[in-house]
RNA sequence: GCGGGUGUAGCUCAGUUGGUUAGAGUAUCGGCCUGUCACGCCGAGGGUCGCGGGUUCGAGUCCCGUCACUCGCGCCA
């Protein structure tokens, strides 16, 4: 016999009844009864109840064995009666009589239980990790983290891409988010950053001829966490094709997310092909670049009816440059006015304007901006909105990327509190056509508002005759109810293009050559036209595992301040090791303390 | 860096208007128990109420500061 299972501890049925077996796991349960113990053994693939009774020759060892010990034992097969059977235990027909039993591993006290679901404090659960991932929920996130890995390389592999590994240790990039430095032994003074993403490696092997590229890419960025972003690293399902326009990349993107989707959830996912809503649409009628199309409100633009309006605050604002979005909240009107005066309560708390609002009641229009607007204008709104007699209706007035924001957060907010964002289903959607270039109001210039690498609409000549902020990219992401899933673009292989765009958002030739010297380089001795994209992997599991937080998918992540409390990273090194390095390490100045 | 929330036994939580020796469930330990599967019954131990300061005759409760965790803003080509 092996020496620790003849079966695991979801394997033995009514027909195993009278086998001699062997199983090892961990004690999930004990039920003393005093002359009769029952010990639920566990291991990865399920529960099977072991019984010691009293003239066992090991009942006194079952019953000093403490939860969460690794034990061996070997036994006898027995069918239980009909009353003892558990239906909902898969094994639950059967139990092991044992003869036999050997703790591998004694478990002490433990800092929190693996049995039940109660809920425990973050940094226990994160400092023992091990712990937490026994237990069923997280253990089964991330067995399914691994199934939609492979699903995804399976389906991609199929699609004839090539899943290459690209550089952990590179060169630092100019734009981006802040970047994770390893310092250079061999030349002082000098670091590696970790890739932000395999950007520039997933271009240069389409000019190196591979012709479609993918990989379960991980990626580094030194951002504050959130919610859907985990600090430190997190991983890009990154793909890479050459001769293709955008809808080829859709093409091959959305059937793979669309399997995935269905595959592993039961909701109701949007078929391929995704709807397309060009950026300015979607900050329009959504407030934002990433809309959750659950959420049936629509925001629309009432700036007209209330120019030189009798709505006097909102009409000065609007001679002064802002405008005026309107964000229907159907059904709303039959709630108290407590519930209009707490949303705009909430916006002022979030930092905003603050909203106005309109309330029908049984058809009658009510609220000051009702009252001072008249009931010609009040009437002209209805009407645009097509609002019923019991609707409500919120209004942000201010400058156009202000109220569009403000918008778009309280079109969330009305969604959720009037309990309109159903939970049984993925919607998806490409946002696309973002423009290539912002205005930046904090350094007076013009800049790329994506990606940089990204080819313009219309190429060179859109750039020598179009306004800047005109000019649309081929650059699109994907957001599925609300979660920015992947963003990407066809991109610019064109030396001469980039060197023009780069020096329209202000940086020199040279500066382009410095800082993107090896893809440029490799663009001057012929670059196939190539396009991509990445979609987040943690994000796509945590989407499927139903979790509103990324780190319940993600094996050991790190908490809100960038440490693993397992491991102790970040930690202080040797001397030794910094003077290998010709680094110094200087303490922060302390905060002035008020005596 | 900024704002919100939380912080009482290992854990989940209760604790009235500021008023006796801060409670319950669970876990742990001891005792009893031969059909449980959240086993049951009896008992015990376990607390600087996150920490520091203040107000008060008296603070878990009120005020100020601070720390930890978390959510959001900034940040995230």
């Amino acid at each position: 016999m092996h020496a620790f299972r003849s079966h695991t501890c979801n394997d033995l049925r009514q027909a195993n009844v009278g086998d001699t077996v062997r199983l090892s796991g961990w004690v999930h349960r004990k039920r003393d009864h005093g002359g009769l113990l029952f010990i639920d053994l566990r291991d990865n693939y399920g529960l099977t109840q072991l019984v010691f009774d009293v003239d066992s020759a090991c009942f006194k060892d079952a019953e000093a064995v403490r939860a969460e010990s690794v034990i061996r034992i070997d036994g006898r097969v027995k069918a239980r009666t009909q009353e003892t059977v558990n239906a909902e235990l898969p094994t639950g027909e059967v139990e092991i009589y044992v003869d036999e039993m050997e703790v591998l591993s004694a478990a002490g006290d433990l800092p929190m239980p693996v049995f039940g679901d109660v809920e425990y404090p973050e940094d226990v659960r994160l400092k023992y990790r091990f712990l937490d991932l026994r237990r069923d929920r997280l253990h089964n996130n991330i067995i399914l983290r691994a199934q939609v890995i492979s699903e995804l390389r399976r389906l991609m592999t199929e699609q004839g891409f090539n899943e290459f590994q690209t550089p952990i240790l590179t060169a630092s990039s100019p734009e981006g988010a802040r970047d994770f430095l390893v310092p250079a032994r061999q030349h002082p003074g000098k670091f590696y950053a970790l890739p932000q993403a395999p950007q520039q490696f997933k271009q240069l092997l389409m000019v190196s001829g591979f012709d479609r590229y993918f990989q379960i890419a991980p990626c580094f960025r030194d951002e504050d966490a959130r919610a859907d972003r985990s600090p430190g690293e997190f991983y890009q399902l990154d793909i890479e094709m050459s001769f293709v326009t955008q809808d080829d990349v859709f093409n091959a993107i959305e059937p793979v997310l669309e399997e995935v989707f269905k595959k592993f959830s039961d909701k109701k996912t949007t078929p391929a092909p995704f709807p397309r809503i060009p950026f300015k649409e979607s900050m329009l009628k959504y407030g934002n670049d990433k809309p959750d199309l659950r959420n049936p409100i629509e925001i629309q633009d009432v700036t007209e009816i209330f120019r030189g309006s009798g709505f006097g605050i909102f009409a000065r604002m609007i001679e002064e440059g802002a405008i005026v979005r309107a964000i229907p909240a159907p059904g709303a009107g039959l709630k108290s006015r407590k519930f209009f005066d707490s949303t705009n309560d909430w916006s002022k708390k979030e930092g905003y304007a603050g909203l106005g609002y309109i309330n029908i009641k049984e058809g009658v229009p009510g609220g000051p901006i009702a009252k001072n607007l008249g009931e010609e204008k009040t009437q002209e709104l209805i009407d645009t909105l097509g609002l019923g007699p019991n609707d409500g209706v919120f209004f942000a007035c201010d400058k156009e990327a202000g109220a569009a924001k403000l918008a778009g957060v309280a079109r969330t907010k009305v969604g959720e509190d009037l309990d309109l964002i159903p939970n049984d289903e993925f919607k998806f959607c490409w946002i696309v056509d973002y423009p290539m270039f912002e205005y930046d109001e904090d350094n007076k210039k013009i800049d790329f508002s994506h990606n940089p690498f990204s080819m313009p609409q219309g190429g060179m000549e859109a750039l020598e005759t179009q306004d800047p902020l005109e000019i649309l990219a081929y650059q699109y992401d994907i957001v599925v109810n609300g979660v920015e899933l992947s963003s990407g673009a066809i991109r610019n292989h064109r030396p001469d293009i980039m060197v023009k765009a780069f020096g329209m958002a202000g940086y020199s030739e040279e500066v382009v050559e410095q800082e993107f010297g090896g893809m440029l380089n490799a663009f001057k001795y012929g670059a196939p036209p190539h396009g991509g994209l990445a979609p987040g992997v943690d994000r796509m599991v945590m989407l499927l595992a139903d979790e509103p937080n990324i780190r319940e998918v993600i094996v050991f992540p790190m908490n809100q301040k960038a440490e693993d409390l397992m491991m102790n990273a970040p930690s202080t090194v040797e001397p030794k090791q910094l003077r290998e390095l010709y680094i110094r390490t200087v303490e922060p100045p302390k905060k002035e303390t008020s005596e």
